[in-house]
DNA sequence: GCCACTTGCATAGCACGCTATTCAAGCCGT
DNA sequence: ACGGCTTGAATAGCGTGCTATGCAAGTGGC
């Protein structure tokens, strides 16, 4: 028996999130926006003034990683780094105007991708399967390699 | 209403496809493989000689990434690139001894990924998640952005 | 037969992921 | 108060994805 890509949920996830990618910067490049920075937009417009550190834990990447993506945020304009009130290793982000005026469009272009995606499913199917989605990643996410 | 990424379908495609792609590098690591290089293999593995936009086609990356994958293969003694015989622009891509022997660990490291990540759903609720999967992403490749 | 379009690849430049390393600052037990 | 572990962040190096270019070779129409 041959590895049948079709069929394998990681070379499916992979193309998934490669297709989703593509449209979503399709969708936000208009903004100035790229994936990695939505994501980090997404808990900043929750809330302002994280640390990297908290960063990192609610989008479960690597500091290295969040590092890259506030460095090019700070560059674009779309945060500012402050000294931490109580701890001088740390910073806390805070978001500008500018980044703060993309909420609603930006929100809206990735609700638009989603629905976009989901309409390829029969409508009921379509919870049962973000559910699976969020029940394997946090599984997976819960014990790591 | 805020947006709740731990119900878009994007956003945890990519967190999946990210945890996905940690546990595979992981697993084949120590046969010297990176999860691009296993996916060409994937390709060549049911069929020697591909040229690199046959597999580009197939695995729906773009030529530039493939270009770089294949030349990372080159280097690791994986592939070797022959002139076409019909084409005088086109070359095709051949396994080395080296890479056709890695056919059976790394399809099985990549198996292993796949079952243990399924394991988090009840075994009703697999094969309608992995054919949910392949929908959408059959249907997002179709139009693309 | 020639010029224009297309097609196969390479390359450069950038965004993101990861690991590994380094440094400063906080914390702790003795 | 000290020496050692932990923690917050920057940086370097690499793999993988993308777009945009550039060039050589094939193809077609006239």
């Amino acid at each position: 028996m041959t590895f049948d890509k079709t069929r394998s949920a990681g070379y499916l996830a992979n193309h998934l999130a490669r297709l989703f990618a593509q449209h979503l910067a399709a969708g936000i490049a208009p903004l100035g926006l790229a994936p990695a920075q939505f994501m980090a937009l997404l808990e900043l417009w929750r809330e302002d003034g994280l640390t990297q550190a908290e960063l990192c834990a609610r989008l479960d990447v690597e500091q290295a990683t969040m590092a890259g993506t506030l460095g090019r945020m700070a560059r674009d304009g779309l945060i500012e780094r402050r000294a931490h009130p109580a701890d001088r290793r740390a910073q806390t982000v805070h978001l500008t105007d500018r980044a703060r005026a993309l909420e609603a469009p930006a929100t809206e272009a990735a609700r638009a991708v989603n629905a976009r995606a989901l309409a390829a499913l029969p409508e009921a199917e379509r919870a049962p399967f973000v559910a699976s989605l969020h029940r394997i990643t946090e599984e997976m996410r819960r014990r790591k390699p």
